[in-house]
DNA sequence: CTGAAAGCGCTAACAG
DNA sequence: CTGTTAGCGCTTTCAG
């Protein structure tokens, strides 16, 4: 049977006459019900009951109550990384009564606008967003019109919002000196053609590690990209091992955007015969729940992904306050050492 | 500086008096262009820019138009089949312009009761759901107080819903008619102390085949159920591993409740240096990005998860329009032959 | 083509 | 303690 259109939500006018009772006093029972004559107010929640009565929200939020919607605005849903934060926003915002409204990007900038205008109109209690490009201009102007925005995975440098993230120059430090100090002269950066700013600022740290070692990363490491997004990036990582080891000399190791390509690259390479990590050392990042599973166990970079979900929703919680001020919060990442890393070959 | 509270967005009409014109013009411009003199529209336009003038949404509900928010109740956002599914939810939606407020519930009903309430007080356009338990009883309701729902995951048994699924009992019977067919007579079926519908039905399929192919059940299949929620499943699993090395006779092959318990459980099997298959064969189940990648690779029963999504996106959609009828879709489960099974040692 | 006016469902004074 | 009232920002007839 078709669902009747004709069926409208009963409003508090209705339960009110129900109960013979003015709105007020429905209102009252449902906000303070303390005030509330218990008799009077036993019959209107029986009325309200008996009529299956549900608050409208939107009506309440034009009367100027703060929705009870975060929106969040990610690269990809579907990206364990994301989807694990994603779950540290709605875990923390849930505590606060609030809901998540997650869109993802897929790195195109006319989807992050899109959305943008969408959450806007909504009137959302605020945004959480691991913005696509370096230009936070809409962003700020959001901000202005009253929309607040916490951004995630973008350093706050100064502006006027509130930010969280990770030392993504530190994670690609961490993992380039592990990888230098096992005697690594020939490293390949697995980056993406289309690459965000934290993947950007983790080679840096990978160059960083190098001229502190006193050599030249340009002599090091050796970037190569492969397309990220349409593809599923476990194919796209396992076919770009060819290119891996077309190189010449030979790498030894592997430094891979993260744990998903890594593990593309693992599979690649076994297909390819390339023993792990004999032959070849391949590091992860993020630490997802599969990488200590593979075989070899992946050694990677952990990002504390659920905390810095629930950072975010702290702080956009906080903007509400009076007395907020924007401020930033910065993890730390850490390197999990496992079995698909050891010294090269004739080290 | 802290976000002052005292913003506010401009309203239409404020944006009328800087444009000189009234409110309704004001709101032709937005809603119907092409009706307001080009030099009007020229002006009103302009002040919009101006002043950064954004549509009140929930002022639009109030008036009676739809919301574009739908509701996505499932069981854990993080477990990344359900994360697939939400993409193909996400991504229908956003061809109709509408977005997706994601809801986990983690298996606890008073979670679900919560989420679904506070969507319906949302009004939002509709909910899709993965319910936790059988009692369909509050999403009837819900339905038949105009909010639509669409069940994923579970039949729709001739209830006056949508509904979208897979075959589950097929699922399981392809799992078990491969292990039976390669020769597997003491097989372990690895479920969860809470199973859902999904798990119990294929449970049911495993047995099917058994009795299919003239075999007693209760003598073949050992059940075994590890602590699914809190603990990270992967873990768990890898601690599974003890219960099905302590049976006698060892059992020869494993079917497991999804893919992430298959990961723990190849790895646990990998420490106590039990191979796979040689020794015992493994059969995962949702067919996860990275159950190709392991090793061994991956058997598994694939299941359409971002079709799923999408099917039940059109759904919710379609309840929008008059002559809408409720109906099911159901998909067909597919078994992908790795290289983790194999016929058992002495068969 | 543009403007005036009614009212969606609710909250928050305020008066009784 | 309960009722009356005035909007919140918008869409939508309906007159001009």
């Amino acid at each position: 049977m078709a669902n009747d259109a004709g069926v409208r939500r009963s409003s508090m006018r209705e339960v009110a006459r129900a109960a013979g009772v003015s709105v007020s006093t429905v209102a009252n029972v449902l906000s303070r019900p303390a005030i509330v004559a218990p008799e009077t107010r036993r019959r209107v929640e029986q009325a309200i009951r008996h009529m299956g009565y549900v608050r409208h929200g939107p009506a309440r939020q034009l009367r100027g109550l703060p929705s009870p919607i975060v929106g969040s605005v990610i690269l990809d849903l579907a990206n364990p990384f994301f989807a694990e934060l994603n779950r540290g926003i709605e875990d923390r915002l849930a505590e606060a009564g609030c809901l998540v409204l997650a869109c993802s990007t897929d790195l195109q900038p006319a989807k992050e606008r899109q959305v943008l205008d969408l959450l806007e109109e909504q009137a959302v209690r605020g945004v959480i967003i691991a913005p696509i490009g370096p230009d936070p201009a809409v962003l700020l102007e959001m901000s202005r019109r009253g929309t607040p925005v916490v951004l995630v995975d973008r350093p706050r440098d100064g502006l006027d919002l509130c930010a969280v993230g990770v030392d993504d120059v530190l994670g690609g430090r961490l993992a380039a000196e592990h990888l230098l100090s096992l005697g690594h002269r020939r490293i390949v950066y697995l980056g993406g053609t289309f690459e965000t700013g934290t993947v950007i600022r983790r080679r840096e740290g990978v160059r960083q590690a190098m001229r502190a070692a006193g050599l030249d990363p340009d002599d090091l490491l050796i970037d190569l990209r492969l397309p990220i997004h349409p593809p599923p990036l476990v194919e796209a990582a396992a076919a770009g091992v060819q290119q891996i080891l077309a190189e010449r000399p030979l790498p030894t190791a592997v430094l891979c955007l993260n744990d998903t390509a890594a593990l593309g690259v693992l599979h690649g390479l076994g297909v390819a015969g390339v023993k792990v990590p004999q032959d070849i050392s391949v590091v992860g990042y993020d630490n997802l729940a599969f990488a200590a599973g593979l075989a070899p166990a992946l050694t990677t970079v952990n990002q504390p992904k659920y905390q810095l979900g629930r950072a975010a929703a702290d702080l956009l919680l906080d903007e509400a306050r009076p007395d907020h001020a924007h401020r930033e919060i910065r993890f730390r990442p850490s390197l999990v050492i496992r079995a698909s890393t050891a010294p090269p070959r004739r080290a």
